[in-house]
DNA sequence: CACAAAGTGGGGAAAAGTGGGGAGAATGAG
DNA sequence: CTCATTCTCCCCACTTTTCCCCACTTTGTG
């Protein structure tokens, strides 16, 4: 279970710490890809296990093979160094608009890497929004053909 | 298990240096066909092998003669120089409209190589857009039958 | 306050990628 | 059949990138 946000930076060789309490739960075949809303997603290998179902054959229907190319294309193993930390990408960096600075977020079964302004905008949520947003999750449980 | 996305050029030779972590995972009888939108696709042996469940006789209907005479006619087997290139042919090189450089694309069970313009069009997809697919396919999973 | 753990930064060895020369085989013309 | 040309493939040399290692700073804890 990962759980927090860390502010970290990143080097000029694009790496980044992973902060301990995060790396402790991430055995090796950890993967990290592009994710929804511009972040990076860190999949530990028993997440990552569900996306590997999408797999390119003579069948494969053209959607999966496009959302195949991006997703795979953008992953890579996470390899830590002796200090724990993971090299991103130029595309990786480039994608999630990562400079200097990035935000680790715990966010219970996988990890996600936010640039300064995109996690601002999630973090400055209001009580208000907060509590609208969380009615409108319950309200879609409820009736979820919608 | 194939990730990521990477940038080589391909010289007056036709030949192409296979990044290293792929290579590692190609043992000989890895095969270089014609692939969808028009990139080129690498099988290791055993996604090879599923391929040859399409096979030529009296009761192929037409189509599946047509994508067998393409597919196997088109394919080579992958031969490594001692600096882990590998030689496109014209017929390929032109086929995938390869030039200069070669986008090789790691898509989970196997290896696609792609000229610029028709990689640019996938990698290229804004956080928006490759959330947009990723729902599009999740949703299409949920309810198969569409 | 002191010690340990975690995070940051940079230098250098090793690996990966790139380009070209040349020997030998294959192809084609005279 | 012979010779010339082309093509393939092997080898070597150079450049770039990666990653491993070390040292320092900061943070957290007893």
């Amino acid at each position: 279970m990962f759980l927090g946000t860390y502010r970290h930076s990143v080097d000029a060789k694009g790496r980044v710490a992973i902060p301990a309490r995060f790396r402790e739960q991430l055995p090796s075949g950890t993967v990290i890809s592009k994710g929804a809303e511009g972040c990076l997603q860190v999949y530990p290998p028993q997440e990552w296990a569900q996306e590997q179902g999408l797999r390119l054959g003579s069948t494969t229907p053209a959607e999966e093979r496009r959302l195949a190319r991006m997703m795979f294309g953008a992953a890579r193993e996470c390899e830590f160094d002796a200090q724990g930390r993971i090299v991103l990408s130029a595309d990786q960096r480039q994608y999630a608009a990562i400079t200097a600075v990035a935000w680790i977020v715990g966010v219970n079964n996988l990890i996600e890497i936010w640039n300064d302004e995109g996690w601002r905008r999630i973090g400055e949520a209001t009580p208000e929004e907060y509590t609208r947003i969380q009615d409108q999750v319950a309200e879609r449980r409820r009736a979820p053909r919608t």
